[in-house]
DNA sequence: ATAGAATCTAGAGCTAACTCTAGGTCAAGC
DNA sequence: GCTTGACCTAGAGTTAGCTCTAGATTCTAT
């Protein structure tokens, strides 16, 4: 079985104009051509195709993508190198998952912070007063109703739906 | 209390240069300028390049973080959209680590494919019988350990610090 | 008073990752 | 046989997000 780009680009949710580019810069060099030149896809480069993804969606620049298919293409010898490249890869993903986590929480607090105000009508009531300056009090309150074991994705959701009768 | 552009790129790790960019961007219209128009940070205005960062962090563009800066300079007619935009945003960075969870398991399944090849010391082990094609079982089996309970974050660890007497 | 450092603006330059255009080749259906 | 659409390459164009340069202040420390 093979397939054309365009199929594979369909498959993959990709347009064949960045299948190209992956091509020219290097990542595609396990693909068959036929006699006219046109790329044909095998069953197989789809676990090539698949790795080229997860490591685009994990952050690593193109140019790197292509040194890690080069050392698949040698073969062996470039085991541990690959092994070790996975391994980098991995740890950063770590941190990155890490510090989104960091993001998100401050996004919940900050949602909570404002369905307070909508339910206030204004702002102000963060506010030291007579200022326009947020009163630190106000993400330590936060913070505790979290440590009393409040659920800090729920904390900042409007209940739209208590209309009942 | 007043920073100038330097101390504050100091304190966010940010070059000057970019916080000049965000002015013009208008992420920044809340800060002050002396007689010499030099920028002067008010100790306020870090809770404003806290959301700012954030939401860099989050991945959101500069520009729509330029209008969501605008809602919070128009006061509190726009506290709803402040809250759907934060929402929005939320829901936008959740699915965003769903699927970078998915890449983080990719990923892992990988370096164990490779662990074990390293221990065998040929990619081939892996392989369909005679062919150069990965064994669809293989991945099936990496699978079946982590059902069974293995973690699958240790699982493609090499043991490393093993030697012991 | 003055040298050196920090700041200002406007605008040019840079990089990554596409995205598209132009001009040509090739395969399938009528 | 001919048209239509998918494909090819080389190379230009685009966008986001910085990053830097040039030339002119301004502040700081001796």
């Amino acid at each position: 079985m093979s397939y054309s780009i365009g199929q594979v680009a369909e498959k993959l949710s990709i347009s064949p104009y960045t299948l190209r580019y992956y091509d020219k810069e290097g990542l595609l060099p396990f693909v068959d051509r036929n006699q006219a030149g046109r790329r044909r896809f095998k069953d197989n480069d789809f676990n090539f195709l698949e790795v080229i993804i997860c490591l685009k969606e994990a952050g690593v620049p193109v140019k790197q993508i292509g040194t890690f298919i080069d050392l698949c293409m040698t073969g062996d010898t470039t085991l541990q190198d690959r092994y070790d490249f996975l391994s980098e890869h991995e740890a950063k993903l770590e941190d990155k998952m890490a510090r989104l986590q960091h993001t998100l929480d401050f996004l919940r607090w900050k949602k909570w912070y404002y369905k307070t105000a909508l339910q206030a009508g204004t702002e102000q009531i963060h506010y030291l007063p007579g200022t326009n300056h947020v009163d630190p009090a106000v993400h330590a309150e936060f913070d505790k109703l979290v440590a009393d074991g409040a659920d800090p994705k729920a904390l900042g959701n409007l209940a739209e739906g208590r209309a009942k009768a």
